[in-house]
DNA sequence: GCAGATTATTTCGTAGGCGTATTAAATTCT
DNA sequence: AGAATTTAATACGCCTACGAAATAATCTGC
C-alpha cells in the first residue's frame, strides 16, 4: 500500500508513457506492439521463471496460440527465447535475454522518469 | 516533480495494469488496442482541445493515415467522435464523447488502484 | 480567379494478428 | 504396450493495420 496517485496523474503517466514509446523514444524498437505482446514480456520478466506456453496463457487468460504467436514476435526481436523443457519435452521454456532484460529494463526507467514529473 | 517510484514498482505496475486490460478486467470492450489507439485516445481527453487530425499526427509523430485510421476505429467503439471545422473545412475536430470519457476515467481509476497495492 | 499549398481520406499491395480446429510430439494411465 | 491426455505449434479463413501514393475538398497568395 504504498504509492498513492490521483486519477489525473495517473493517466497523465500512462499518456507520457505511451506516448514515448510510441514515438519510439522509449526503448528502441517496436513503437507499436500490443498490451497482450506487452503483458506476454513483462510476465516474463517479472514473474518468477519457468515459463511455459501454457503458464502465460493461463495467467493472461488468453488461447495459448496467442501466447505462441507472442512469443514468434517478441523472439524475432531478441527479447525472449525458447527452449525445450529437458524433463518434460512437450514443454518449452521461455528465457530472457539479454536484449529483452535491457527493453524491459528501459521501459521501467522511463515509468520512472515521467513519474517524477508529474505535477501535483 | 511530485511521484516517487522505483524501477521495480513501475514495471510491476505498467504489467498489472496491461495484465488487466488484457483479461478485460480494466475498462470494459476493448483488450487489444495498440500503444498508438491509446496514445491517440488519451491525447483527446489529456490535451485541451481542439484536436484535429494533423495535430494529433504531428505530436505523436506517426503519419496522417494512421491518425484517421486510429480514429475510424476509436470510432466504432464510440469512444470519440469527427466534427467538421466549420470555420476552415479542410480540418476535422475531433471530439469527445460520454462513453469515452467513462472509459478513459475507468483506465485512470485501475492505474490509481493498482498503484495502491504496490509493494515498496 | 487561379495556381499552389494544405487537410483529411481512400486506395493499393503487404504484413501480421485473431479464433477455431487440427496436427505432432511427448507423457501418463491402466 | 496401447489408449487417452497434455503440450505447443500450425493451418485456415477472416480481419485489421501498415506505409506510400493518389484523391477530393478547401484555403491562401498573387
Amino acid at each position: 500500500m504504498s504509492i498513492v496517485l490521483s486519477p489525473q496523474q495517473a493517466l497523465r503517466l500512462l499518456s507520457d508513457v505511451a506516448l514515448d514509446v510510441v514515438r519510439d523514444k522509449g526503448p528502441q524498437g517496436h513503437p507499436d506492439f500490443t498490451m497482450r505482446q506487452l503483458s506476454v514480456l513483462l510476465t516474463i520478466y517479472l514473474e518468477r521463471p519457468p515459463h511455459t506456453v501454457r503458464g502465460i496463457a493461463a495467467r493472461l487468460g488468453v488461447t495459448k496460440p496467442v501466447v505462441t504467436r507472442a512469443l514468434d514476435s517478441l523472439g524475432a526481436l531478441e527479447l525472449v527465447t525458447r527452449r525445450r523443457d529437458e524433463v518434460d519435452r512437450r514443454n518449452v521454456i521461455v528465457q530472457r535475454t539479454v536484449k529483452g532484460a535491457l527493453f524491459v529494463e528501459q521501459l521501467g526507467d522511463l515509468v520512472v522518469d515521467k513519474a517524477k514529473g508529474l505535477a501535483p
